[in-house]
DNA sequence: CAGTATCCCGAATGATACTG
DNA sequence: CAGTATCATTCGGGATACTG
């Protein structure tokens, strides 16, 4: 059989990568994105669970990882366009297939926990 | 607190999942057991950045969510093997497409980084 | 081997207030 | 509008010790 190295199949700098990538509010930023771009505000309703703080914190990350480009739409007062770059457009259909696999799935899932939780009474 | 507004491609539950299975271990967890079943302490040495606690608090969460079987084979002592189940085996494709991803992305991403540090200095 | 049980700290998050 | 600043608190994770 193919055999496992030690060490796994994923340095450090991939495993940070992805878990900035995939965390809570960076997938639904980037899902929402990809579908048009949002000012900071739209963001927030649109995401109703995110905080100020975070959704600042995501974004800059984001935009460092160059995800996300920061738009500065010189009006009075200062508008700011968040937009997804070239880079974020390439996980689209990944970010797609994630969410779909989660609506799938959620009922088996749930059935499990019921399961799971029943036996370790 | 977390309502789902319309707008929120997103549920509460939906976000928690994905949570639950992209997390920093699970992915990797996820992974190897796709490859083939392992042990406990073979797990901890084919993830070596994992501590015990975290390895079995995700082993665990794994298993609630119909993800990963434990298997406890009666030998003396008692060995315990971790399988993934076809409910985990969805996700193969898609754990396999992460980490392409992140591999093909990540010296982009750097490049990205030290542009974004260079700008705000 | 495959865990459980504690203790503990630092990072992440929330609440709140303030600003160009 | 689009943040920044500050303080309080929670909570995941590491270190360590112990067990069937």
């Amino acid at each position: 059989m193919a055999e496992t190295s030690p060490g796994a199949r994923l340095s450090a700098a991939h495993r940070e990568l992805l878990d900035q990538t995939l965390d809570k509010w960076s997938l639904q930023i980037l899902d929402q994105l990809c579908g048009r771009s949002l000012r900071f505000n739209e963001l927030r309703r649109a995401i109703p669970a995110v905080t100020q703080k975070s959704l600042t914190t995501a974004l800059r990350r984001l935009e460092r990882n160059g995800m996300v480009t920061r738009v500065i739409v010189n009006t009075r007062p200062v508008a700011v366009e968040y937009r997804i770059s070239p880079l974020g457009k390439t996980l689209q259909d990944l970010i797609d297939a994630l969410l779909a696999w989660s609506s799938e799935r959620l009922p088996e899932v749930e059935r499990a926990r019921s399961r799971f939780d029943e036996e370790n009474r």
